[in-house]
DNA sequence: TCAAGCGATGTAACCGGTTACATCTAAAGT
DNA sequence: ACTTTAGATGTAACCGGTTACATCGCTTGA
């Protein structure tokens, strides 16, 4: 039985050269006479050469492997995020490994403790919840990690992310704007998520502001804002769940803001159900700017958040700080209003 | 300047023991008296140690990694499956590394050479059409893969998945046992996937097929069937667009059947904008059930595809492959119809 | 003509585990 | 009492690369 791949030494062998010059030629060494160069590329080309990967990494001391731990994939918004980081680690030769933790905590730390046990050279995380044992592995091992879709400029731990509070808030004021006085907020699980705890206590902390508006100015007064939350599951059915109960309170909201575009296009239908209509008899608005969301109808008003730039962003500043050390920087990345159809002035 | 990480020696140091001995206790090699299993394990956990994976590898010539190429993953159905292959590779700790390589089938070799270059020791590839080069590059390096998504029983290569031509033709036949005669087909990109040309292909065949039903019914005949296709992008926006083109047309299909539930949602809006409901004025059935078609206006009528339970089979089967050499069977899953409310009789 | 310098290549130690084989001890069998 | 056997542990070769250092030959300048 013959070997099933061909080694460094197969290569030195069949060209007649030693192992050091075949590593300097997989790794573009600059001191190679260019017509050993090519020599050594056909012997490989012609022996299906590929140089072992744990070899590789147990010479060098690295894996070519960045972690990510997401709480879910199966949200529109992840997904983009992931593919982001996918393909810019692609473009340096790395690899995403990935694991999917949910919402615990513990989770985290075992899929660490498994990835690093896989040869994981930095991580990738979501959030600002974590358990401190996963800071403790990650310091003690000198593994560089941050803090992705969260905003906390005065963290330790490097962060790159949108601030989940002031887009909440920027969401409340946008409706404010328009006229809203009464706003219903809908979110998902709160045990779950610190973004949805920070987007709610953004839209609290908008709603108690004073008035920005002009001293003299015939507006009514923000102070005199009411927020009604709603909790329900982070999918189109928990949207849909949602409204049925906003819409059976006695002093109905003028307007929702759904914490996901996912829940808005619950309640689409849901209003849709009630025979209502957006946005004449009431406005809704999202957050993640998904997709479809330009498409629906009307066209749903949300905030754009950096999802994919985001990915590309956490990537390239991992790798570089892996092949130079560079410390990563807090880094901001800002949402926007985008405007369509699905908010309008409240009706008189 | 200390040592980052402890070693294996470090160990057998602090215990008194040579490294043999850790290194059965680490992989759980029963010739270990329990009293110095546990003297093992104390230590191990002061210290913090965690074997190399690179070193571990290296000496056994396995990575516990095991790589999937999807064309996207910017797509519910994809992400369904992924996270149930993650998730299922946990449980054996195995590790799932991602490469997203579009339509490409060129790229998908490079994809390929980047993981086999970063330790995979198993594939899992999407869809039926990949280049040659893969194939080869797999099997001169005994590297074990599975196609899915797709069903073909006669190929060489183990497949696990649904039958995409079978199912298109129950759609329409469905759809036809409910009345309809004039149908249209939306669909995405042909040439981007060979699984959307197999549910063309199948639907046409099912077009075609002599009559099923009884000699003497008075029904008409299934030959009388005419089907359009319509090609558009893959998402909702895509099937709206489409669907206004369906309107379009002269001769109006009374039912649109879309090979993606993500398109199906693009139609009712488009329904919506022209005045149309469903299903009353057309029928819309799906392809794929993804979580929130259960809650759309009316209920989506759809092909619940196995996403789930395909990631779980996959994973589980090439796990077993690389522990006990065991071959891999094809395995046919079936997809199913799920009646909701989105397709009736069509109207007289 | 010769030393210095430089580019191309080789030698061999090393990375950190695993494991076949050797060794040792003590219990069991005769 | 003496061999056998089995269980616990140690020794050291090996996995396949990388890379510091050594070597060699040729060019260059004094």
């Amino acid at each position: 039985m013959t070997r099933k791949v061909g080694r460094i030494r197969d290569v030195a062998r069949e060209t007649g050269l030693s192992t050091a010059t075949i590593s300097r030629v997989m790794n573009g060494a600059k001191n190679v006479s260019q017509q050993t160069r090519q020599r050594v590329l056909d012997a490989c080309s012609r022996l299906d050469y590929l140089p072992n990967p744990a070899a590789r990494a147990l010479s060098t001391a690295r894996s070519r492997t960045v972690a990510a731990i997401i709480p879910t994939i199966e949200h529109s918004i992840y997904a983009k995020y992931i593919a982001a980081i996918e393909q810019t680690l692609a473009q340096h030769e790395y690899s995403l490994v990935l694991a999917i933790a949910g919402a615990n905590t513990e989770n985290e730390v075992q899929a660490a403790r498994k990835l690093l046990g896989m040869g994981a050279q930095a991580f990738i995380l979501t959030g600002a919840e974590h358990s401190d044992e996963l800071a403790k592995l990650f310091v003690r091992r000198q593994v560089p990690y941050v803090l992705t879709s969260i905003w906390a400029p005065e963290s330790s731990v490097p962060v790159i992310g949108y601030d989940n509070h002031a887009l909440a808030a920027r969401a409340v004021e946008y409706l404010a704007d328009k006229g809203h006085r009464n706003i219903a907020v809908l979110h998902g699980p709160l045990a779950e998520s610190d973004r949805t705890r920070a987007r709610r206590e953004g839209a609290r902390a908008a709603a108690q502001a004073p008035d920005r508006s002009e001293p003299n100015s015939s507006e009514p007064h923000r102070p005199d804002l009411s927020l009604g939350f709603v909790e329900t599951s982070l999918d189109v059915a928990g949207g849909r769940a949602a409204i049925d109960r906003v819409l059976s309170q006695p002093n109905r909201a003028t307007a929702v803001l759904c914490f996901s575009d996912v829940l808005a296009l619950g309640c689409y239908f849901g209003l849709q159900d009630a025979g209502l209509s957006v946005p004449s008899d009431i406005s809704v608005m999202g957050f993640d700017n998904l997709d479809w969301s330009a498409t629906v109808v009307p066209g749903l008003t949300t905030i754009d958040l950096p999802a994919r730039q985001m990915g590309e962003t956490v990537a390239t500043q991992l790798v570089s700080t892996l092949e130079h050390g560079t410390p990563i920087p807090p880094l901001h990345l800002d949402g926007e209003i985008v405007e369509r159809g699905s908010v309008s002035t409240p009706r008189a």
